[in-house]
DNA sequence: CAAAATTTGTGCGTATGTATG
DNA sequence: ACATACATACGCACAAATTTT
């Protein structure tokens, strides 16, 4: 611990113990050395390391228990919704090594789908239409995080079924076919439990929930362009939102009592 | 059915039975007759029927399914995550009547609530503070749609909770005091599955999870005003977000193979 | 079941370095 | 140069929660 350099000895700590929880050496669940442990290790006060310990609490990388010790938190990704999502990016900023594997690639007739009514409101298309649909599972350093589903309009876009075989990302394949840019327009979320073809994709407990998401893609245009529904497990993924529209002019009062 | 006037056949069916079903007259699971039946007793084409029915599956309040029937959805409300959240606007929007209750309103000291850490990072806070901790039941139509924990800051205003025990909403407890506006700055958004108390406050079927919302709401000035924590029932309730930040301006490619 | 040991939580006093006026 | 205020870090003591004996 190096001091009087401008940077506190807690934080030198807390960044300490966040490389190693965050390199993977404590898993999840274990238990940190009692706090006076790690105040002789670091030749430190023990107030000093709380200051530490505090500081993982906040961030979530530890739980504090009173009377029992600290313990390695599951990691929590956060992902902030905004206009333009992109899953590698969103993984690497965690600093952990994204994948995605394409579970299945197909051309199949709109109606044939469970969802039909709601992804023809959703892309403008009549009932009748042939749709391309893409399932894929997002991982994070081998941990699976995502599996997603990606339903795009087949005629408006002629060889995209071709070019997303050919491209190992949804962007290039896109690209390819002279759609340069794309936007999130709108996301509805929801939670319930997984399927068990779902829990096993995404290595889930027993009697754990995933989140839902529901997310409409448009071009530059404007014109829809692929709706995606996604899960998350809810135990390793929190989604962000920082609203911006006000969108509410009139006033009304939040009922208290 | 009147024909010719501008309005299509279709929509006022359309429009009919989604009275019957918001009515209550029609309760969640409960089957549509036939398709047939219907045409037979609008005196209209089966194909016109289905245009009706299609046009409720879009907005879910049925679900169409193939051999089987239709079916009356447990309806659910959309609430979009706007900069203004307000509780019983929203309700409004959906035609029901709005109820909230409290179920305890005290001020204690943030070291003895579970969440301290990470309320005193969300509302800058020292970690010996005093809160003031509202908790509320919200209800629709006498169906419990969201319980919410609130955390003020008390020191900051003095009075608030004398305000908020005297006042019916929140918004007035704020205005009398002084705060006359606060927008939403963040929320962040997960899943679990409830305590048996949750279970029971939201009159939950056994092994559905919520909706899980920690919301940061700040004044005018920007100053930390309160951390919220929702929890909703994922069956009633689907959370609605329009991206409008684009903040990722470095490119990357989602991946897909 | 009770006592002891372990571990985190809190309070107070002190010293030191740093920014402010 | 000096006084003041503030944050950091240390030392010690005891309280509270939990586990072990």
């Amino acid at each position: 611990m190096r001091r009087g350099n401008g940077v506190t000895v807690w934080s030198q700590i807390a960044a300490q113990l966040r490389i190693e929880i965050d390199s993977g050496r404590t898993p999840p669940g274990t238990k940190l050395p009692p706090e006076a442990d790690l105040a002789q290790h670091f030749g430190v006060n023990r107030h000093t390391v709380r200051r530490a310990l505090e500081e993982l609490a906040r961030n979530r990388l530890i739980r504090i228990e009173h009377g029992r010790g600290s313990f390695v938190a599951e990691p929590v990704l956060d992902y902030q919704i905004n206009r333009r999502p992109r899953f590698s990016e969103w993984v690497r900023r965690h600093n952990r090594e994204p994948l995605g594997e394409v579970l299945s690639l197909r051309e199949i007739d709109l109606a044939e789908l469970a969802e039909a009514d709601i992804i023809a409101d959703a892309l403008s298309l009549p009932s009748g239409e042939a749709v391309i649909e893409l399932e894929r599972l997002g991982k994070a350093d081998d941990r699976p995080i995502a599996l997603s589903r990606h339903i795009f309009p087949a005629r408006r876009h002629p060889g995209l079924l071709k070019a997303l075989a050919a491209h190992k990302t949804i962007t290039a394949a896109l690209y390819s076919i002279g759609i340069t840019d794309y936007v999130r327009l709108r996301s509805r979320i929801s939670a319930r439990m997984p399927t068990p073809r779902e829990a096993g994709l995404l290595a889930l407990e027993a009697g754990a929930p995933v989140l839902q998401s529901e997310n409409l893609n448009i071009t530059e245009a404007e014109i829809p362009l692929e709706l995606c529904f996604v899960i998350y497990p809810a135990t390793r993924v929190a989604l962000i939102v920082e609203p911006s529209g006000s969108s509410d002019l009139d006033s009304d009062h939040r009922m208290v009592g």
